[in-house]
This record gives C-alpha cells, structure tokens and sequence, in this order.
DNA sequence: GCAAAGGGTGAAATCCTTTTCAGACGCAGG
DNA sequence: CCTGCGTCTGAAAAGGATTTCACCCTTTGC
C-alpha cells in the first residue's frame, strides 16, 4: 500500500507537506506540484481509516431505512443521496427490515466507524436507542418516523392530517362504514393515521369512530395488507370502504378484493401513499401523496447543517402530503 | 470517548488484556469477568477505525448496485444481506445511479475505507475500473452486469439463453413483428438478451433478425421504455409484438401501449424480469422470471469465501432464468 | 534599519486498537 | 533439581493519516 510517506519520500517533502497539498494549507505552488506528480505516480490514495481516526470523524453518512424494498423508502433514499451529493460526504444505505436488532448492529457500526451524521427511519419507536450516538455528538435526524423520547431533529409528514383528509374523502363519497388497516402498534405513524382516521369519522357523527371493529393493526407489507383486508371481509357486515395507512399493504388489499370479486370503487380504497407504479392500476384510485424525495432531502440538508456546525435548536420539520383525487367514478356502488 | 486504555485502567489491567477478552485470546477467567464488567460500567465499544486501520481490513463489505428504486436490485440486496447476516460482516448499499462518476467516488470509497469486499453490479462495461480493488487483493464479485476485461469472480443470468426463450415463446403464439428494447449499449445484459433476441429470430426464418427496425436501445428506466415504445408505434408498420430487456422498461412500455389504445395480449408484450407488484397488472404477463435474491445470495456467499481466504481458482456461476407463462389469452388478435 | 507579522516547512505527537515480543509463572518429564 | 513447554501478561511497536509546535525566512510597517 502506497502511504503518504512514499509521496513524501518521492517528492522530496515532508509527510505533514503532502497532507497539506490534499487538504489545503499553505504551500508553495512549486513544491505543491511536485507531490501531486509523484501522488500520481505512485497511485496514491488517502487511507480514509487513519484520516478518520485523526479527525475523529468520517466523510460518511449512515441512512437508515425499515424496508428497502419499499419505494417510499427508495425514493426518500435518493433524496438523500442527491443533497449528498454536493458535499464530499458519501451516504451508505442500511437495511434494517423492520427488525430492531439488526437496527442496533447498525446503530452500532455508525457509532463506531465515527461517521458524521445518521438519518434514521426508526424501526420502533421505543427500542431504537439513539442515547450513544446522540451522547457522542454525532448528528442525527429521525425521518418519517420518530423515536419517542429522542432529543433529535426530525422530519416527517402530517400523518394525522393526512389520515383525516383520506376518511373524510371516503366519507364525502358515500361510503358509510370505513375500515382502516394501520401499520405495526407503536410505530408513531401508524398511530398518527389511525388517529386522523378516528377524527375525520367522529367529526362526521357522534358515537363513530370510537369502536374498533373496522380497525387492524398490520406490518405495512403486502401480505399483512393482504390478511386484514380478508380478516375485514369476513365480518358479518364488512365494511364498504378503507383507508389503507400504506402503500405495500394497499397492494395486497387490492389483492383481497380481487379475490372476494371486489374492485374500486364499489369498494372504496385510499391509501396513504401512491401505490407502486400506479399508472398500472386501473381503475386507478386515490391516494394521499407524500412527499418521499423531498422528505430525505429535507433531512439530509438539516442532517449537513447540523455536520457543518449548526448549533442551533433541535427542529422538527413537517412536510405537508396532498390528497391526490384520481377516481374517474366516485363513490360506493349503487349510487 | 471510552477507550480500551480506560477499560483497562477501571479493570486493573493492560490494554492488551483487553483486546484479547474481546477477540478471544487467553486470559484467565477472573480476570475477563472484571474486564466485562468495567467495559459494560464505561458503555465501552470499541472504536472500528482504530480496528481497521491496525488489522488493515475492516469489517464491513459494499454492495453497490445501479438502481436503488429497481425492484430486482432491492430484491438482490436482500440476497446478499441475508447471507451476510450469518457472519460478522455489515452489509452497506450504494447507489451508482447508473452513473459511472458516482459509481467512481463509491469504489474510492470501499478502496480507501478497507472494504473487506465489495461485490458490485457495474454501471457500466468499460468505465468501471475494479483495478485498484484488485491490486491491493479485495475480493470483488461482480454480479448481474460483468466488467469487461475484469479478473473477477461473477454471477450472472443466463441473459442470451433467457432472451431467446422470450422471443421464441412470442413466436410461437404467433407474433410476426417482433421488435426488442434492450438497454444502454455497453451493458452486458443489455448486449446478450438482444442476440439472444436476435437468434431466436434467425432460427424463425432465413433473413430475419439481422436488421435493426425493430431494435431501440433505452436507459432501464420507465421513461426510457414509454419513449422506445412510442418510437416503435410511430413506425409505418409498428410491431406487433415487443421484448422488453426488463421490468421497469416494461411499465413504461405498457403505459405506451394505454395511451395509443393497445393491450396485451392484443399487441404481446414479454418481459425480462417480473413486472413489480405484478399481481396488480391485469392481464397478467408472462415474463422470464429471474431469481435476483439467489442471485445477491450466491455472490455474497461466493464473497465470503474469498474473504475467509479461499484461494480457489475465480469462477463464474451462471443462474438459469425460467420463462413464466401467464397469459390467460395468447397470441395476437384476430387469431 | 528594526520589529512585528505571517507564510512555509518538518519533527513529533496524536488518534485507538491489535499484535509482537519477551518475560514470568506453573507444571510435567527426565 | 533442572529443563522445557505452554499459558498468561504487559510494554511497546505498528498501522497511516492530521495537526501542533517551533523554527526559519520574507515581507510589511514605521
């Protein structure tokens, strides 16, 4: 390996000479080209370890995600990535697949590789533990989800507006007896378009919206969409209408009603989040629209500030979604 | 910071000692209790960098792919975490974007940080320049896509073999004007499945697949395939059939076919690699299945290997693709 | 003409861990 | 009783960069 020393012996300076030329301090133009011709020369590249370890910190940012095969995720991935991108930060991408263990294995490794920042989307809202990061200093951003007592900033979305508006466009449409199927319990966005959910009903009479049985908890995937939409079908009376708090689990609601015979909008469906390429979908439904990309370039930015030095009060930043109206006919069967 | 030369001291003991509790020496057990106890009292972790730079290897392999949002590349880093979830090694992804710049900084990146390996889908044939990797001896497995000229272990699709199933089986329900919208030129995939294309076309009939008519190459993004589609319809005498080199092409391609009032199987369409969340398009496709997670398993196991230090000599393994038919209606209309 | 300021440079300390080396100790075999 | 071997331990070197410090040499200002 071709250290920083070899540079310096070929170039006929000193080792403290060459770090100088790579990272900006005063030296003579004369002296300054030579080491960067015997750097190339000999192919030198920096050892990013030592140079960390000097610093004690890397040029990299750690971004931490439930599912990647979510193209919510993969979207606000990208968001993050471009906002990168201008800096000489690099982004590596971690899978924690809903699972708060390997979660902690990665929190573990960006604590311990020093990276400069991590933006995380929180596999629990209790068991992420953020403490050792956050007591080290290391700059962290809760995106799209956020961990219950975590002094961090975050970013993240209306859900509860969100959740609202889709029952109550449900509502306005005719349909009388909405279900909604809601990710895992404690996932703070879950409960947030749940609770949304309850409000738009209980706004639309007294009484509603306080029972349970058109609410299910599920795993924001395809298969539990699946289920709890084959487990609301089977009730004595099912419901007309659901409000679908993702947009894997919409897939697999569709699914559900293909199979009972069912399609939109004989059966209302709203989801939170644009289905995976929806021009597919015919008839293509409604669906709140969230703002992924911009969601992870919103933390990267406030993540990139916060590197730079930024001491300024924890923020939580929240991204309006829109509902997005796309039924060419509207409103339960038998209208 | 809590560094082992702390732990050392509240445990009564040297540094040395410490190390070897936590990387398995000897020490005698009284002794490795006490230094357990103290590390767990400090919330001691061991700094990653400081191990890295001494064992000049550090524990973490990349994975860099082309394609965040692509569903078979997702799919493939669940392979290769999966595998890697057995050993002690951390999986992180990056995302070239297809753009060889990037995929540059990215390379410079496991080079410089000591990547204990790096398995990689290349962006592009000739730019992506594995040599730095090899010469200070990281294994490297390249997957999907092969660098040409490259003296590393692969694991690829059988692309030609797949292609020209997909075309014969187009053939055989009796298409006539077959065209092909394979990807960018350069990319190995995108060359195989068109001759393998091209030579199912040969063995239909003397003369045919030798022109490029019918021939687009795109970018292996949905835009790309709704523009070749469009392309391709505009001709005075459009295809009647098309192969499309993967699937997000071939959502665009689908959504081309909407807009000018064609579907399938009224005008064929077969896809390299499933349709995501095909459960949703109706009719469904046939499509070459491809086995992506087999094929992020098999490389990162084929890594772990190498990394282990098998000195075997470098193999490609070749993963068999399986044409999927679906279509409830085959064949063109008025058949 | 002199003092102060500041640019340019190299030696050496530093970051934190692993690993080598040598020494101390206990025990078995002769 | 001595030799030899294996286990356990700590001091110190090593890994490769950055950064502090002290020094020299020019300028600049008066």
């Amino acid at each position: 390996m071709v250290t920083i020393q070899d540079v310096a012996r070929a170039a006929g300076v000193s080792p403290a000479t060459v770090s100088r030329v790579f990272n900006g301090g005063n030296v003579t133009p004369a002296r300054a080209q030579s080491v960067q011709q015997a750097a190339a020369a000999l192919g030198f590249a920096p050892n990013r370890l030592a140079r960390s370890l000097r610093k004690q910190r890397s040029s990299v940012i750690a971004l931490l995600i439930p599912d990647i095969e979510n193209p919510f995720f993969t979207s606000l991935a990208r968001g993050v990535e471009d906002a990168a991108q201008r800096t000489s930060l690099s982004v590596v991408l971690c899978n924690s697949d809903e699972d708060t263990e390997k979660e902690r294995r990665y929190l573990e490794v960006a604590l311990g590789e020093q990276m400069a920042g991590v933006i995380v989307a929180a596999a629990s809202q209790d068991e992420t533990d953020l403490g050792p990061l956050i007591a080290r200093g290391v700059p962290v951003v809760a995106v799209d989800r956020r961990p219950r007592d975590a002094e961090v900033d975050a970013v993240r979305l209306d859900d509860r507006h969100g959740g609202e508006a889709a029952t109550r466009h449900l509502l306005r449409a005719g349909y009388r007896r909405i279900a909604c199927i809601t990710g895992p319990q404690g996932a703070s966005t879950s409960e947030e378009r749940l609770a949304g959910h309850r409000e738009a009903l209980r706004a639309a009479g007294p009484g509603r919206g306080t029972d349970d049985t058109y609410v299910r908890h599920a795993d924001f995937r395809v298969e539990g969409g699946r289920a709890a939409m084959r487990d609301l079908l089977s009730l004595p009376e099912p419901p007309d209408a659901v409000f679908v708090a993702n947009n894997l689990m919409t897939i697999g609601v569709l699914d559900a009603l293909r199979e009972a015979g069912l399609t939109p909008p004989g059966t209302g469906v709203l989801s939170f989040g644009d289905v995976p390429w929806a021009s597919l979908v015919r008839p293509s439904l409604s669906a709140v629209e969230l703002p992924s990309y911009e969601l992870g370039r919103t933390a990267a930015d406030l993540l990139l500030q916060r590197i730079e030095g930024g001491a300024a009060p924890l923020q939580t930043v929240v991204l309006r979604t829109t509902l997005q109206v796309r039924e060419s006919t509207g409103g339960p069967a038998g209208r």
